[in-house]
RNA sequence: GGGCGCGUAGCUCAGUUGGGAGAGCGCGGCGUUCGCAACGCUGAGGUCGAGGGUUCGAAUCCCUUCGCGUCCA
């Protein structure tokens, strides 16, 4: 049976028993910040188990795309080593929203396992949980599911009663949790990893391995962590696609199933090597095939490689994938093919693959190039690092390759496989930083030396690598986040203020429901206090979904008499809106005002919301569907988008994408909202946000018919895109590896902006005396002339001062049989100063040179002496001491030094006094 | 979120108490050659990422910032 028939199968059998086939949700947890990826079938139906969200379905089933790797489970060492660790899996499963229970599920799972599937009942073992009675647990043994099973034949010798961590789940501290029941397959004696020839279940060597857990959330666990029965008990079950695919084709191992073998395949044949000839190989495959699966599944999903949090782990995933390959010969890039083997294989059961396919490729292959990169330079690096000798020496790798042969070859020469002694190790803290700083992984190294008979101090690295997490974990605690004030949280409890500001700028009526005074509750202030106020109702857009609070007044009713001015609108906790102002009049609980937003303000913040949002569109239209938000600013004078994509954006990129929005603006497209259910809005299309947490009923923002722009959002936009008038990006960079960030301008702040740079324009053509239109020209043309007529200066001066040494020479002086020299020369410029004093060192031969001039106002000295005086005259201190004469100061080194000084008035002093200083050095 | 590293000629990179901006490759010219490669000579090419500070003087030290890389959480 194929694996592609084993997972139709299993969701058509719960089909007809009423469940809805429910596609798999994106690895990124839509609705669960927590969670890195998902990584099983019920994170997806989370908040319906929980009663916060409500379907129109009460049964469910799927086929779950799950990765599992980083966190706190890591087993990514372990993949391609055993049998059974994968990153990326399947997690079939069945779910009951408070619908049957135990009596309907267990039935049914024997069914699938024992007909449909045809698994022998006698390879089969059932667990139930056996009960806890320690404090502050009183959970009963699980009597019910033994009678299910016992009374579908299933011996008494074949169930297992097991304890809390094998048979107990729950969600979390709290919430919902209960006992689980598993069916497990005995694989036989050949799947020991111990070589057992007698062990009984539930032996762990591998022999025996869980088909399908069966979760009956029944409880409710609270704070004390006291259990109360739930009164509408569910079922949430996860069967491994993989394993059941190696039970149903009689394989040892899950590698060995349809879903892995070919990739292997694919890959033995891109390193032409042969599958099952050498272990080590064997595992480079196996991990090349499972982590192809990773990438493929997650970058599909929008995750990119990165440098941070889930494109971390991702770039993780395909470094290991791609240093395997290394180790195979794989040197040019070869991951990006596996990968579009792996959309062939699951493009039935995951149709989106195809869509994203060529991106997924196109990202594969960069991260292929960046890794063959690091690589090159992390390999130059090793030449530095410090090599031990076990003689007690110490010298580099590059220096220790070199050596010949015989100062280090011996052992390499033997042809002992592993050899464990070598002739000394890399230290552990160039390890480190070589794995650290240039991403060379401690692996890679070890490999790298051990053909110089060479080994690595894998311990001093791990010290390294403890002190590291150490900082990180340090600087984690002072993060930590603020939590809202009880004040807030009581209040919201009380009643939630209704926001009434989508239609209109000014609310009458408006009740005063709360004042708060430095985080205190007050019944009154006076004029002049800093308040924050709760309204009942208020126009008063709080911060956010990116867009900045309003501003504006509160005023007495009917009048225009200001009562409090509002600085700021924001939401301590969900639904609560609170008022920063200052109070003009003395207010009280209960006083009525009618509230008016800065109307002005709040049209510019619309227009860059809603031109974010055909930013957005236009982004996907342009670059791909991979492009997610990933953050958004939106004020009333600019807007800024962040969002994911592997590369920056070219000139013509941004031009497109500029062109595509304005396009929308300019056919005066209608803007329509709608409150919909969530999954209604799903299924319009409507792009829910990465990371964002929606409530039952969501707005839905759409540009015209939806058909280019439909996002979920609680913010206020324009009635139609005209509204917006222009649209200008004025930037675009990097916020971090795999995240790119647009800045741009709507209406009046183009315009604004197109005035600074008019004006601006005018201001350069008027000081260069040219049109604006041949700017650029007479720019070129100035540059070029400046140019030109600096290297004729420097020429001039060059010259002068050979001819100007030329005639100096007839100045030198003899002190204590050292020709000295010391003149004031006409030459500005430093570097012809140099010159000079070269000339004039070729000319004497022997002495000591000692030039000075003046030139803004300051003060330049220069001193040489000749190569065969250094030992008894130093240029550096005869420059200095005369720099005293001048208010400066210098050094430098013994043939040749300078000096500054700010008083040129004195320089001719210094000049007179330098014979003197020379003589007493000699 | 925290740490480390990098940014110098078109490319790859050197540049140590702060004191003359360099090498290799590539490019142009000339020579050698029937021609090419190779070789020899020669030349052009630089806001030392940007901004600020310290200093008589900064590629070099300090701060800020941008871009890139990498590890940890």
């Amino acid at each position: 049976m194929t694996s592609s028939d084993i997972r139709t199968r299993f969701l058509k059998f719960f089909e007809a028993r009423n469940h809805r086939i429910v596609p798999s949700s994106s690895l990124v947890p839509a609705n669960d910040p927590t969670l890195l990826f998902s990584n099983a079938g019920m994170n997806q139906f989370k908040d319906v188990f929980l009663g916060n969200e409500r379907r129109d379905y009460s049964r469910a089933t799927t086929s779950q795309k799950c990765v599992r790797a980083g966190g706190k489970h890591n087993d990514l060492e372990q993949v391609g080593r055993t049998t059974r660790h994968h990153t990326f899996f399947e997690m079939l499963g069945n779910f009951s929203f408070g619908d049957y229970f135990k009596k309907e599920v267990i039935p049914w799972a024997w069914e699938l396992i024992t007909r449909e599937f045809a698994i022998p009942s006698e390879k089969l073992y059932v667990t139930i949980f056996e009960g806890k009675s320690t404090p502050p647990d009183d959970i009963p043994r699980d009597d019910e599911a033994y009678e299910c099973w016992r009374a579908l034949g299933v011996p008494a010798d074949r169930i297992f009663a097991l304890g809390m961590k094998d048979n107990f789940w729950q969600m979390g501290e709290t919430g919902p949790c209960g006992p689980c029941s598993e069916i497990h397959y005995d694989m036989g004696i050949a799947a020991s990893d111990q070589g057992h020839t007698d062990c009984k279940f539930p032996c762990d060597c591998g022999r025996y391995v869980e088909l399908w857990n069966l979760v009956f959330m029944q409880f409710n666990r609270d704070e004390q962590g006291v259990m109360t029965p739930l009164p509408k008990p569910s079922i949430d079950t996860g069967a491994g696609l993989e394993r059941l695919a190696a039970v149903l084709q009689g394989k040892l191992s899950n590698f060995e199933t349809d879903l892995f073998r070919p990739l292997i395949e694919e890959a033995a044949a891109l390193a032409n090597v042969e599958y099952g000839a050498n272990h080590d190989a064997d595992v480079s495959l196996r991990i090349i095939a499972d982590h192809a699966r990773s990438a493929t599944f997650l970058i599909s999903d929008g995750v990119l490689p990165s440098n941070e949090g889930r494109g971390y782990v991702l770039r993780l995933i395909m470094r290991r994938a791609l240093y395997h390959g290394q180790t195979l010969g794989l040197n040019e890039p070869f991951l990006y093919k596996i990968s579009s083997r792996v959309v062939d294989m699951m493009k039935d059961a995951y149709p989106e693959l195809v869509q994203t396919a060529p991106h997924v490729a196109k990202a594969i292959k960069i991260e292929e190039e960046k890794y063959a990169q690091t690589t090159r330079i992390g390999i130059e690096k090793l030449n530095e690092a410090h090599v031990v000798l076990d003689s007690g020496e110490v010298t580099d790798f590059a220096t220790w390759m070199t050596r010949p042969p015989s100062g280090r070859r011996q052992l390499t020469d033997t042809t002992a496989p592993a050899a464990p002694s070598t002739l000394g190790y890399i230290r552990g803290d160039d390890l480190f930083t070589l794995h650290d700083t240039f991403g060379l992984r401690p692996d890679f190294v070890e490999d790298m030396v051990k053909n110089y008979g060479l080994t690595v101090d894998r311990d001093g690295y791990e010290a390294e690598m403890q002190k590291q997490r150490e900082r990180a974990r340090a600087s984690w605690k002072g993060a930590e986040k603020k939590i809202a004030s009880p004040l807030f949280l009581k209040l919201a409890e009380d009643g939630k203020s209704v926001f009434d500001g989508y239609t209109q700028t000014k609310s009458t009526n408006c009740k005063i429901a709360a004042l708060v005074v430095n985080g205190q509750a007050v019944g009154d202030v006076q004029a002049g206090a800093k308040v924050e106020i709760v309204l009942d109702h208020t126009p008063f857009y709080a911060e956010s979904g990116g867009q900045v609070g309003d501003t504006g007044r509160f005023v007495a009713p009917g009048t225009d008499h200001e009562v409090a001015h509002v600085q700021e609108t924001y939401q301590p906790v969900s639904g609560l809106i609170v008022h920063k102002a200052v109070a003009r009049e003395g207010l009280r609980m209960g006083d009525v005002v009618t509230a008016v937003v800065d109307a002005e303000r709040r049209d510019a913040t619309r227009r860059n919301h809603t031109a974010t949002h055909l930013l957005h569109a236009a982004l996907r239209k342009t670059l791909g569907t991979h492009v997610k938000q990933a953050g958004s600013l939106v004020a009333p004078d600019r807007l800024r988008f962040d969002f994911t994509h592997y590369t920056g954006l070219g000139e013509q990129d941004l031009l497109d994408v500029e062109d595509l929005v304005n396009q929308h603006v300019l056919a005066n497209e209608e803007m329509q909202t709608q409150v919909m259910d969530l999954d209604a809005a799903v299924n319009t299309g409507a792009m829910a946000l990465f990371g964002e947490k929606y409530g039952d009923h969501v707005r839905v923002v759409s540009v015209g018919d939806g058909s280019y722009s439909r996002e979920l959002c609680g913010g206020t936009h324009v009635r139609r895109t005209g509204d917006i008038g222009l649209f200008k990006i004025v930037s675009e960079g990097s916020v971090a590896a795999g995240t790119r960030r647009i800045e741009a301008l709507t209406g009046t702040g183009v315009l604004d902006q197109l005035r600074r740079q008019t004006k601006s324009l005018a201001q350069a053509s008027e000081a260069l005396h040219a049109k604006p239109g041949e700017l650029i020209e007479a720019i070129a043309k100035l540059s070029e002339s400046e140019k030109k007529f600096r290297k004729e200066v420097d020429a001039q001066q060059m010259k002068n001062a050979a001819s100007a040494a030329g005639d100096l020479v007839q100045q030198v002086r003899e002190i204590k049989g050292v020709r000295v020299l010391v003149a004031r020369v006409e030459v500005t410029d430093r570097s012809a100063m140099r010159q000079m004093i070269d000339d004039l060192r070729g000319k004497i031969q022997s002495g000591v040179i000692v030039l000075g001039s003046v030139a803004e106002g300051r003060v330049s000295l220069i001193a040489a002496v000749t190569k065969d005086l250094t030992a008894k005259l130093d240029a550096g201190k005869i420059v200095k001491q005369a720099a005293t004469y001048v208010e400066g100061s210098g050094g430098g080194r013994k043939d040749l030094a300078e000096a500054g000084g700010k008083n040129p008035s004195k320089l001719d002093e210094a000049l007179q006094a330098l014979p003197g200083i020379i003589e007493q050095m000699l």
